[in-house]
RNA sequence: GUCCCAGUAGCUCAGCUGGAUAGAGCAUCGCCCUUCUAAGGCGAGAGUCCGGGGUUCGAAUCCCUGCUGGGACGCCA
């Protein structure tokens, strides 16, 4: 639509020896549909004044024999603005041509992009901490497969870190005498493991050096501690897959730090051999300091005095291991924002000593607040589980009204993904938001399912249509109802381009307000054939887009409620 | 201390690659069910866009500065 307006209108400047390209975007005044701002811009190069400009181009594409399949009408306000109202006709065949197209009219790219999203600890239960990553990353990673991107997903796993020190020190004063293949346990064990020893390790200094013993002889692949390190592996990733698997978050790769430390030898060998890696306070630094830098950027830490690897290592080594395995366009990072400093380090090391030259690009999220607008925590002071959250506001969902208590269970979880997910995507991520189970939960205004509600409605309107639009608008709901649906494929572009899938958000409740308006003041049942027919195509075609746009956002629609 | 992010209606937030009278949801108040789901729609009130400068024909948006809140700053992940 845009870019038919923009062609004319650049014909025009053409024909009256203006040198520019110009651009079209929406009106926000009443009853104009775009509008054109560049007569500033030309008055500035051309030294006339705008509202002049503005009247010759308007004159000019009034000339043109065109003009009516165009526009309904064209007209200039006071300073210099160009307001544009389209024709029936052009709305019209844009939305037949539209529906034509394959996959929404998106261009399609052809890249091959890592995406690195959930980063689950093992022998912890998944928390709201990890909700953000989890749902962002799937959203982002649905919109660039849509694209036509080849995406690679990857959980990367904590599956080495101190917290497996401390649940097989654990394990160990458990099952004191049977040998580790024999130790046998399960995930309750494992959630009170976890925490208990924890606990210790902040009172008693002696505990703690144990467990981190056990920490560094696993990660040097001790035969025995390995075993047991194999046994609670299968059994969280078992739990973790459970949760995912219920939020709809899948992972190609279920990879872990630990697959990066294969690479350490070879890489550690690489990087000796580069200038910018030396030795400070017995530390191997990368130096990562850029000439234009405000802050004093740390140098990046690759191997402590004592010999052990750390964060920076396992992230360094996980590139380094994806452009062995895959050899991306791309690595995209979604996680909290608050390590933009480490993924920067991360980064620069990467590009300095030429592991990785493709593009990284760190998606930092915002932290899920508490009332107190603080990092969010229960009553008791720990992570909220998401098994937890997932409950609550199923309760919270079928408590709201009778009718959800006969709900059918399969209708019930997809409701509740639509509740967690669209409250968490409305916003922009980068974003810091206030987690309120209420607000989770509230089914009026601004909610997952006043979409999904908006959907179920209009196909309960839809019957037979002869698949033949016809060039009439009928009022003015119509009116907003197609130019709406127009906007979709920039919409797509915009969330693909800039990794922001509110965008996608906003612009489905934005379609849902319209079209809760619109099956209201047009009652279809006593619509004459002939409209109903045209309608019916339209919402027809509305609830695909609606349906295809809320699976991107990994929202997927019940039978009924 | 330095740097990053934020400050928009009572509350939660869109808008931020500059455009006309700043938009939603919740809450408040009015109207709309003999007709396809009222879990809805229509309308009203509510604003020094944190303060102060500047750039511009034009600033919530860009620049400088101050205030407030959150966060990050070499051997944790």
């Amino acid at each position: 639509m845009n870019t038919k307006l923009e062609n004319i209108l650049n014909e025009t400047l053409k024909t009256l020896n203006y040198d520019y390209e110009t651009k079209i975007v929406k009106s926000n005044i009443d009853g104009v549909d775009f509008q054109c701002d560049d007569a500033f811009k030309l008055a500035k190069i051309y030294h006339k004044a705008p509202f002049i400009i503005a009247e010759e181009i308007v004159n000019k594409l009034k000339e043109n024999k065109n003009f009516k399949e165009y526009f309904k009408e064209v007209n200039v306000a006071k300073p210099g603005f160009i307001n544009i109202i389209t024709s029936d006709k052009l709305i019209n065949n844009t939305l037949k041509e539209l529906m034509k197209k394959d996959k929404l009219g998106i261009k399609r790219e052809n890249n091959k992009i890592v995406l690195d999203y959930g980063g689950p600890n093992i022998a912890k239960p998944l928390h709201v901490g990890h909700l953000r990553t989890a749902i962002i990353g799937q959203a982002i990673n649905n919109i660039l497969k849509f694209k036509g991107n080849t995406t690679i997903s990857d959980v990367h796993l904590g599956d080495i870190g101190a917290q497996m020190g401390q649940v097989i020190y654990g394990i160990i004063h458990d099952f004191p005498n049977k040998k580790y293949e024999d130790i046998e346990f399960d995930l309750d064990y494992l959630n009170v493991t976890y925490p208990k020893i924890s606990g210790l390790c902040k009172e008693n200094e002696k505990i703690k050096e144990q467990c981190a013993e056990i920490t560094k002889k696993l990660q040097n692949k001790d035969k025995n501690y390995q075993i047991l390190w194999k046994k609670i592996c299968d059994l969280s990733i078992k739990d973790i897959k459970r949760i995912y698997d219920y939020l709809d978050v899948h992972f190609d790769y279920w990879y872990g730090e630990s697959d990066a430390y294969k690479y350490f030898d070879e890489m550690m060998e690489y990087l000796d051999k580069k200038s910018c890696v030396k030795i400070d306070d017995g530390a191997k630094v990368i130096d990562v300091k850029e000439d234009d830098d405000k802050i004093e950027i740390p140098p990046c830490i690759i191997q402590k005095s004592d010999g052990a690897y750390l964060y920076a290592t396992s992230d360094l080594g996980t590139i380094w291991q994806r452009k062995k395995d895959f050899n991306p366009d791309e690595i995209i990072y979604v996680v909290d924002a608050r390590q933009s400093m480490h993924f920067t380090q991360v980064f620069r090391a990467s590009k300095k000593t030429n592991i990785y030259n493709g593009k990284l690009t760190f998606c930092g999220y915002g932290t899920v607040n508490g009332e107190d607008n603080k990092p969010f925590k229960t009553r008791t002071g720990g992570a909220l589980k998401l098994e937890d959250l997932i409950k609550e506001v199923k309760e919270e969902f079928v408590n709201l009204r009778e009718e959800n208590k006969s709900m059918q269970d399969e209708d019930l979880d997809k409701i509740v993904n639509a509740i967690i997910k669209f409250a968490d995507l409305q916003n922009d991520y980068t974003k810091n938001y206030i987690f309120d189970i209420k607000k989770f939960s509230e089914v009026n205004g601004k909610t997952g399912p006043y979409i999904l509600y908006t959907y179920l409605r209009i196909s309960k309107l839809l019957t037979q249509n002869n698949g033949k639009l016809s060039e009439n608008i009928y009022n003015e709901i119509d009116r907003t109802l197609r130019l709406k649906l127009l906007e979709v494929t920039s919409i797509i572009e915009a969330a693909a381009k800039e990794r922001k899938p509110h965008l996608i958000a906003n612009y489905l409740y934005e379609l849902s307000v319209i079209d809760n308006n619109f099956y209201q003041t047009n009652h279809m049942s006593s619509l004459e054939e002939n409209i109903k027919n045209d309608y019916n195509i339209i919402l027809e075609y509305n609830n695909l887009v609606i349906k295809k746009l809320l699976e991107l956002l990994g929202i997927h629609i019940p039978k009924a409620m």
